[in-house]
DNA sequence: TTGTCAGATGTCATTAGATGACATTATGTG
DNA sequence: CACATAATGTCATCTAATGACATCTGACAA
């Protein structure tokens, strides 16, 4: 458990600060910042996996890069916005996955491949399916965590909503579809990821399978009066 | 905004507190309590209409009821807690009602039977349903009580799947119907109340009109290739 | 190269939420 | 009344987060 020097630190999810840092000082500087924010955010994510995310202070982490307490919170606006890094960087991927999905393919069926398609540009462009799996159980294990992510992707609602509505071509401001949907989409993510990560297979193919399983339940579950099973 | 000291405070949202309080002391003591707990909500709930949550601190609350702060939190494990405290009310009305409804009715409409139930037998029998409403409006537009919200609707999913698979005589360690449902219940209540807030009208009639708009649109939105508008 | 400006970081102080330890007060009971 | 215990107060401490201001360092032009 040695220091990570932000001259470590390999690729780690990009993407735009919470916080913004104003506009790109060009150059060496501007690197120099992508190697703190990386250092911080493998120290911490070692940090969470070792001891836990409620019992490890953000004194810790900026301890281990060897930068001041104050400087963490220019990068992440909290503790809670470091994790949730990574979870806008695959919101963002799964958005845009799905706007490039053939709009007469089945809503569920697109949400599934965006999903799939989105978890191989994760990392640096490796699939990288490990991590995000380990993210997604540090979330769901910690309650403020998962409080924080309910929020994100209520918060972000919005984006899916858009790309449905304009796949369909319809006016998200006034057809409730695209909000249904989304609602769905979202819960048969979480509900298959969850599946997912405790059948212990990490693989594409596991994800489908856990995914298609609750999506095929869909129209029965609403219906009720239930066949047995 | 003068003092409420534990003497006031009627009737408010009862059930345990989240931190456990030993056993029921019997008479005086207990009721001492209920009226603290008691004035420390309505106190809390006053300020924040009037400042808002996160403007308001720990310390005004127990200023105006005159205990210390460490009272406040052996009342409720955070500031938030408090406010749950009426969600948890109205979560477990909510499944009773759900549980009371006839197995032969449709989901979806004994979801919406239900809820309307639960609001009719909040505060104290009295159908009061501004204060819930308020209540709501405080969490949505709080960030905090947005995530802790919803992080406590999936903590206690559970308790709808339970309901929901014993309608339908399933099990639901092994079904995934029960589970589809409730998220689709959580959704459609929660997209539900806000049209029905927004919509200025507090009836029931509006409230059941606002989640047959959602409702009825699930089957539509799920299958795709949507019918314009 | 050097001087200057701006961006990045460090330092210090402060607030607020939350929790443990222990003393004090109040209440129920024999 | 006296004792046991529950409830509360007091005090100390931790951590997250934020504002203010000083300092350092890389960018860039003369």
């Amino acid at each position: 458990m040695g220091e990570i020097t932000p001259q470590a630190a390999a690729a780690l999810p990009g993407g735009e600060p919470a916080v913004a840092l104003a506009d790109p000082g060009p150059g060496r500087r501007q690197r120099k910042k992508q190697l703190t924010r990386d250092a911080l955010i493998e120290a911490a994510m070692e940090l969470f996996a070792a001891k836990g995310y409620d019992r490890t202070a953000v004194h810790e982490i900026t301890d281990a890069v060897d930068v001041s307490e104050r400087t963490f919170f220019r990068y992440f606006a909290s503790k809670e916005d470091l994790v949730l890094s990574f979870v806008r960087d695959g919101a963002t991927a799964f958005a845009e996955a799905l706007a490039a999905r053939p709009p007469q393919e089945e809503p569920l069926t697109a949400a599934r491949q965006a999903f799939q398609a989105s978890l191989r540009r994760l990392p640096g462009d490796t699939g990288d399916v490990a991590s995000y799996l380990s993210v997604m159980e540090l979330i769901d294990s910690t309650p403020a965590l998962l409080a924080a992510y309910l929020r994100y992707i209520h918060d972000h609602d919005h984006e899916i909503i858009r790309v449905l509505a304009e796949r369909e071509g319809v006016d998200p401001a006034t057809d409730r579809r695209p909000r249904v949907l989304a609602a769905m989409i979202g819960a048969l993510v979480f509900l298959a990821n969850r599946d997912w990560r405790a059948g212990g297979d990490p693989s594409a193919e596991a994800m489908s399978a856990a995914f298609d399983a609750y999506a095929g339940e869909v129209t029965s579950a609403l219906s009720g009066h239930w066949p047995a099973r």
